[in-house]
DNA sequence: TACATATATCCACTAATCTGGATATATGGA
DNA sequence: TCCATATATCCAGATTAGTGGATATATGTA
């Protein structure tokens, strides 16, 4: 298992927005060869059922704290070995990192991929597309101005 | 079938950022009796598969033109029946709109339904976390600053 | 009206996903 | 060492999703 410093960097090389260099645009049928695709139609999967939502929002809400397997299903109302699959197929799509703690195995959201996630759906706005990003970004600027963190 | 307009503006009431208000924090599966978290998976699945996604993306890079059926089914190497299905489900979560013109049926992307389900999948960084949402807008200072669009 | 073109729908088959009882594995404590 | 606790894994059944041939429906043209 590696360290949450380890896991976050592991993450944060999941995703490459390299989609779209190679011009596929004329053949648009993403290749489930390509690793990057995959990851992607694997991630958005992996967040596309109730409960694996609500999973992954309640860890994004605590980040960086963690929340142990057990207390994720008794939350969730799922039996235990429903919430161990589920569990299971976010940390495939990268999308949670899990540490064990004596018997218990304590899981957190991975913003990295989160954040990989979103700007590789969001590129496809923005790749040279300004004008269609704007809209998009304006949704966020309660947030972006309270803090001021232009770069 | 509505007109472009019209059906932007009904997109754009799909997706309300609603769920994080009732702090459901403590049973987070997401109910399906919700509406709005059925859109979100609804959408998130209709993207989690590689013909669809590659499809959305198309729409997306051509928007506001429109792309016929024949033309995405030729484009993407699947046959015409399979994609109609495709699109079907694209339809359904929202994500595109559709059109007739004589005997084709030309689609092109719903922006709006894309920024409301980027938006809600975002959200959970910036409810009250600008921390966690400044290096995700810091992605996209590049097509940002370009434009000077700062609202 | 007959024929052509474009695309949705029907239908059936296969594969994948979800779910939960049962069991295996890992760790803690007496 | 034995028992308890936490959770992953196994297994099977039910449900859903994806796919493509065949057919139905909608529109265009002569």
């Amino acid at each position: 298992m590696d360290t949450p410093e380890q896991f976050q960097e592991k993450c944060a090389t999941v995703f490459h927005p390299e989609l779209r260099k190679n011009k596929e645009l004329e053949r648009f049928r993403v290749s489930v060869k390509n690793e990057n695709a995959l990851t992607i139609i694997e991630a958005l999967s992996a967040l596309a059922q109730p409960t694996r939502l609500g999973v992954f929002r309640a860890l994004v809400a605590v980040e960086p704290q963690a929340i142990p397997a057990g207390e994720l299903a008794r939350r969730s109302v799922v039996p235990q070995n429903t919430m161990s699959a589920h569990l299971a197929v976010l940390m495939r799509a990268g999308l949670v990192a899990s540490e064990r703690r004596g018997r218990s195995i304590l899981y957190r959201a991975s913003l990295p991929a989160f954040q990989a996630l979103v700007t590789s759906l969001v590129r496809d706005c923005c790749d040279g597309r300004p004008e269609l990003c704007a809209p998009l970004l304006s949704q966020f600027s309660p947030c972006h101005v309270s803090k001021g963190a232009l770069p």
